[in-house]
RNA sequence: UGGGGAGUCGUCUAAUGGUAGGACAGCAGACUCUGGAUCUGUACGUGAGAGUUCGAUUCUUUCCUCCCCAGCCA
């Protein structure tokens, strides 16, 4: 059972001792950085990495986490982790675990720099003291609604809060109260004081404290007054000395907020605050709101689903670490909106597999083959090469015998022109084993192929004929008598169209792939995969690239299909049959 | 219809007044004990107009289209 519980073994890759490499594709912001730098505004730089924890980190989190830590990396300088934690309604050490785990797993490092928000709580109530007494924030009594009201719409003003007034003294002491918790939620709140006929909403006296009289995963019950993000998040990149404080685009018009405060409580570090464009992928979603959805009502397994777009799920689906890297220096960092083809992310994962995964053979959708003329209970032990691009992965011994398995994809009766695989008197090759030629297709009473008979040539051991005849096909195969039964789930993509969100009812769940997982039993692999480990990553040959579920147990092996091989009889196919 | 952004091959993304380039996807071919990989070739783009200039993706201007903002979420 050991083997089953961690990472390792061949097919598998290290994640810890990965290091991702540094980048050389120019961006705007290395722009802006590289001016900073030569105008001597900074020495080094320093950026951050801040989640939320209150759900699993996904792809598009892996494309910030590139961009940030790749930016310390490259430029020398460093990279803070820092959950954003000033919520506890929505937040969970669940989360915070598995943002760690995942940001390690990519390949990143924060050292000792990893910081929570709620770090700051105590400063930051500081700050705001200072704020009101400096007579920018005032306490607020408005309820909800009141305060929608007056807050104005997008081509009016608001109206002053009738408490904006108030003396600063009150203010203090209303807060002081605030925070010794003397209010139910929701009944006070602290906003800066800013201006309420700003054409930018952010401006229109933002609340920078509300109450939640709710336990915080670290601070417990120290606090029931709790600050929001635009006063927490500039004035904690501030604290830790962001110099580059890189953001997505819908906070374009938080940054006057940021500036404002900043400027107003005059710290000592100003950091930018720029903005890029977040990564959407076609054929999935990418917001928390619907990947926690999927989870809890049960569309998927969990965040770790192999069809999720987080992190956890692509790494359960036998994504690498490195693949993911690459993918999002491939996709480059800019300020439009865009939407990355999935079969990008696809390219990364088969380009870093290809050098990596050692090959072995596996069948989905079994067919028997006799082999007529091979001895009875003669067993060889051949060999076969662990991995074509990659000489020093060496080789190893396969079974063969007289009773095998076959793809049944592989054998037609009527095969169109362009087949190369096994038909009635075809001859083709065994993979690393022998030519057979089909003798005859056995069928059941409704018709349907049972087994195939078939005789070996003996001069072809190995997959060589000296004569020169040639075969068209080569076919992946196991030993009957050997094999190792398995179930292989194969997945597609969660959503049947492009842009999930295209829907009549508006509701991006009509357009689920109900095809999303299918699982394959009995499948049949070679022997040696007995010893595979979770997250072990092969190539089964001609098939694509799979990985051992953490599903698995010793003695049921269940593989996940990361991704298929190219396949260029299927495209071929598809053509001839519209013909 | 307020404010803030963005428009370059099908999709991402370069070119910062001087030959519009790369990647993915597509197509065609070569090669191959994986119809994999690899290699070669090929097609495809500056939202529109006006202006400045010897020369404009780049500068000016008018227009068009798309995205974001009215949480006590981040």
């Amino acid at each position: 059972m050991s083997n089953l519980n961690e990472a390792g073994g061949a097919g598998s890759q290290k994640a810890a001792s990965e290091n991702a490499p540094v980048s050389v594709i120019s961006n705007f912001i290395k722009d802006i950085i590289n001016d900073d730098l030569k105008s001597g505004k900074h020495a080094g730089i320093i950026t951050r990495f801040p989640p939320e924890p209150n759900g699993y980190l996904h792809i598009g989190h892996a494309k910030s986490i590139c961009l940030n830590f790749g930016l310390a990396k490259e430029y020398g300088g460093r990279c803070h982790l820092r959950f954003d934690d000033t919520n506890p309604c929505k937040e969970d050490i669940e989360y915070i675990e598995s943002i760690e785990r995942d940001v390690k797993w990519l390949g990143f490092d924060w050292n000792e720099h990893l910081y929570y928000a709620s770090d700051y709580y105590d400063a930051l109530y500081e700050y705001a003291v200072a704020l009101i007494k400096m007579d920018k924030a005032y306490v607020c009594e408005l309820t909800n609604e009141e305060m929608r009201e007056y807050r104005g719409t997008l081509t009016e003003g608001g109206k002053h809060s009738p408490h904006r007034d108030r003396p600063v003294s009150e203010s203090l002491e209303l807060f002081e109260r605030m925070k010794k918790g003397e209010f139910e939620d929701g009944k006070l709140v602290l906003r800066a004081k800013i201006d309420m006929s700003s054409p930018n909403i952010n401006m229109r006296d933002p609340i920078i404290y509300r109450i939640r009289h709710t336990t915080h995963h670290r601070t417990g019950d120290k606090w029931c007054i709790y600050p929001m993000y635009d006063f927490t998040h500039c004035v904690s990149d501030a604290i830790e000395k962001i110099t580059h404080s890189i953001c997505t685009l819908e906070f374009e018009d938080h940054r006057p907020l940021y500036d404002w405060f900043l400027d107003v409580l005059k710290t000592e570090c100003h950091p930018r605050q720029i903005e890029f464009a977040r990564l959407n992928l076609t054929f999935t979603v990418m917001s928390k709101r619907k990947l926690l959805e999927l989870v809890e009502k049960k569309y998927v397994s969990g965040w770790d689903d192999p069809r999720m777009p987080t992190i956890s799920g692509l790494r359960r689906r036998g994504y690498t670490a490195e693949a993911i890297r690459n993918f999002c220096e491939m996709i480059g960092v800019a300020k439009s909106n865009s939407t990355v083809d999935f079969a990008m992310l696809e390219y990364c994962v088969r380009e870093d597999l290809n050098k990596k995964a050692m090959r072995v053979m596996g069948v989905l959708k079994p067919l028997k083959v006799v082999i007529t003329n091979y001895p009875d209970g003669q067993v060889e032990e051949l060999d076969a090469q662990n991995n074509p691009e990659d000489e020093s992965a060496g080789t190893r011994k396969i079974p063969f015998s007289k009773v095998i398995y076959i793809e049944r994809d592989d054998f037609r009766e009527d095969p169109p022109k362009q087949f190369f695989r096994l038909a009635p008197g075809r001859e083709v090759r065994l993979k690393h084993a022998y030519y057979i030629k089909c003798e005859t297709a056995v069928k059941d009473e409704k018709g349907e192929i049972t087994e195939l008979h078939c005789t070996y040539d003996p001069a072809t051991k190995g997959g060589w004929s000296d004569d020169g005849r040639k075969v068209q096909g080569t076919l992946h195969w196991v030993s009957a008598a050997h094999a190792l039964e398995c179930e292989v789930r194969i997945y597609d993509q969660l959503f049947t169209k492009s842009n999930p969100d295209e829907t009549a009812s508006g509701d991006y769940k009509e357009n689920l792939n109900e095809n999303s997982l299918v699982k394959l039993y009995p499948c049949y692999v070679e022997p040696g995969l007995k010893s595979a480990k979770i997250e072990d990553r092969y190539q089964f040959l001609r098939q694509g690239y799979f990985c051992l579920d953490s599903d698995s147990t010793p003695d049921k092996l269940i593989f996940n299909r990361t991704v298929s091989l190219v396949d260029t009889w299927a495209k071929l196919e598809k053509k001839i049959q519209k013909k």
